[in-house]
RNA sequence: UGGGAUAUAGUGUAAUGGUAACACACUAGACUUUGACUCUGGUAUUGUAGGUUCGAGCCCUGCUAUCCCAGCCA
């Protein structure tokens, strides 16, 4: 996190680590919990930059801790998976890796403790007594058996943990305020039964912590002064600060809730994107049009473009929808920074150089990255007979067109400037291939005379071109918001975020191409190929693939 | 409705009682071996009505709008 930054959170902090605070003189320690149920999206990219970077920031410790307490939702398989993504993000959490399950005998014995204190109780509703004795808005909840002798809460407490009991028998509850009009303070359940094998424990537990239990007796054994979590636990923190407070717990954390990340269009919930998985609606959780971390990554994001994008997008309280296309801007400034350009043609047509003799072959060194020299060049076949963008044609020109047309100059970059003469057109009155004529005096790009042209464009030698298939893979936007109820989400996914173009000619072999994405994006002129094998090379296409809208205006 | 939160430009954030700033987007222009990139200019009296003050985005009061919770999920 940029030392330069500063928002809500480190003004707490800031005043918890200062003379007299509460965590003056310690170590500012954080932790990012995700619940191995799912692939990490780029809503938890933001979590982990704010949990990791604020312990950056502040020259403290960021765990990671599965938060594993739910046996019915969670698998191994999404524990390595996680911490692939995290890495690959660029943080570490060191030997600070933990499963909240791990825990699981220090919060039985806390459990107890509060029997003992008689702060909780076992309760022999069932699910369906418990809803209704809830009570509502302006009736306070019952608990029939709130005032069960502590002995008797605590042989019943045993023998559920025992196995004795069958689910939904009995549940630990705390005593705290039936009348409250925060529902998580009337009586919270504490611990329920499931007989569910655990990821990690097997069979050993049958019953469970909840989440509010389980999380700030974790928070406090590992240490952690500032349990930094989303807006929707604030109504939690009151219970979080219960058991800190009821519990002996060796530390006392404090929770800070910040804006969950919400970007327009963008399909971000566990449960949805769970969904496209296994209806098949995409390959994996790494397709590249998934928001996940995994996705993104195949998808030609960076790290630094992510990064880059969190820190930027800032942290508040108000709940807030990030606009798509910062993090597409975000990308675009990473890339164009370093990636290295190529020449690819999407939509060919034949270029032929009339005057350019049959036969002929020359090459011409063109700059890997115009805006670093020092990356190098590479060298470019040229000849008579090339490939150049359909769109880098028109018979006839609309306005403010400044490419090919009958009469016009262009530049073929890297190589000559070159005037077109006209075109040879099929039976069906269908261009077939543009005709030019080049100027021998203007090798490398610049006519001798110094004349001007007004355009540039990209191309790639027939004869050495390479045929290629080029995927265009674009966000799986959903229109209306996914998140806004008014329609499946599924049935509103853009059907286009998957482009398959055949017959592209590029410049050298790029296997599995990818391109990213949008069209919008593709307008700003990028493309990178396949990131599954990270090792590979951003590519940066470097020129404007523009609607041919936009010329008519 | 009961509880918890939040309101600054189209979007996301700054400004901690003293000239409303930055980025994205949009827009006009300059530059350019790609119409990209880069550069320059333009775009808000801070949800609303009052109050305190020399001075309010910030403090106070009322109102309005939106979000979250009301699982033996996390």
């Amino acid at each position: 996190m940029d030392e330069n930054t500063s928002n809500f959170i480190h003004d707490f902090i800031d005043e918890d680590i200062a003379e007299g605070g509460p965590y003056a003189g310690k170590t500012v320690h954080t932790r990012f919990p995700p619940e191995p149920n799912g692939y990490l999206h780029i809503g938890h990219a933001k979590a982990i930059y704010i949990d990791f970077g604020t312990a950056q920031k502040y020259g403290g410790v960021c765990n990671l801790r599965m938060d594993d307490t739910n046996p019915a939702k969670e698998d191994t398989e999404f524990v390595d998976a996680i911490k692939e993504d995290i890495h690959w993000l660029g943080f570490d959490w060191g030997d600070r890796f933990f499963y909240g399950s791990d825990y699981f005998e220090q919060t039985y014995a806390y459990a107890e403790e509060l029997i003992k204190k008689g702060l909780a109780y076992v309760c022999g509703l069932t699910p369906e007594e418990f809803r209704e004795y809830r009570g509502d808005t302006s009736t306070p909840a019952r608990s029939p058996y709130r005032d069960r002798p502590v002995e008797e809460s605590l042989d019943l407490f045993r023998r559920m943990r025992a196995g004795e009991f069958p689910e939904g028998k009995y549940t630990l509850r705390a005593k705290i305020d039936l009348a409250s009009g925060n529902f998580n303070m009337r009586d919270p359940v504490l611990y329920r039964i499931r007989y569910i094998e655990h990821h990690r424990q097997g069979t050993k537990w049958c019953i469970f912590p909840m989440y509010d239990f389980a999380h700030p007796i974790q928070d406090a054994i590992e240490g952690v002064t500032h349990s930094l979590c989303s807006l929707e636990y604030e109504d939690h923190r009151p219970l979080y600060n219960w058991v800190v407070e009821n519990v002996s717990v060796p530390s006392k954390p404090r929770q800070i809730e910040f804006a969950r990340l919400g970007i327009n269009h963008t399909v971000m919930s566990k449960r949805k994107l769970r969904k496209l998985v296994e209806d098949g609606r995409v390959s994996g959780w790494d397709d590249p049009r998934m928001p996940t971390i995994c996705g993104l990554r195949r998808r030609g994001y960076t790290p630094q473009a992510i990064l880059s994008f969190c820190e930027r997008i800032g942290v508040a309280k108000m709940p807030s929808t990030v606009e798509y296309g910062f993090l597409e801007h975000c990308l675009r400034e990473d890339l164009n920074e370093k990636a290295t350009r190529v020449m690819a043609v999407l939509e060919p047509i034949k270029l032929t150089i009339t005057n350019y003799p049959e036969g002929k072959a020359e090459t011409f060194m063109v700059e890997n990255n115009p805006n670093h020299l020092e990356d190098g060049q590479r060298e470019v076949s040229f000849s008579r007979n090339l490939y150049i963008e359909a769109e880098d044609f028109m018979e006839v020109p609309s306005p403010k067109y400044f490419r090919l047309f009958p009469g016009n100059e262009v530049r073929i970059k890297g190589a000559y400037v070159a005037k077109c003469t006209g075109c040879v057109k099929d039976e069906n009155g269908n261009v077939t291939e543009v005709l030019a004529e080049y100027d021998p005096e203007s090798a490398g790009g610049d006519p001798k005379d110094g004349r001007k042209v007004k355009s540039t464009i990209h191309w790639v030698d027939a004869n050495t071109a390479v045929d290629a298939e080029v995927r265009i893979y674009d966000n799986l936007f959903s229109d209306p918001d996914p998140d806004s109820g008014e329609k499946d989400f599924l049935t509103c996914l853009n059907s286009d975020s998957l482009r398959i173009h055949s017959g592209c000619k590029l410049e050298k072999s790029l296997e599995n191409a990818v391109f990213p994405h949008s069209y919008q994006f593709m307008r700003k002129g990028y493309f990178c190929v396949d990131n599954r094998d990270s090792s590979k090379e951003h590519l940066v296409f470097n020129r404007s693939v523009a609607l041919k809208d936009s010329f008519n205006k």
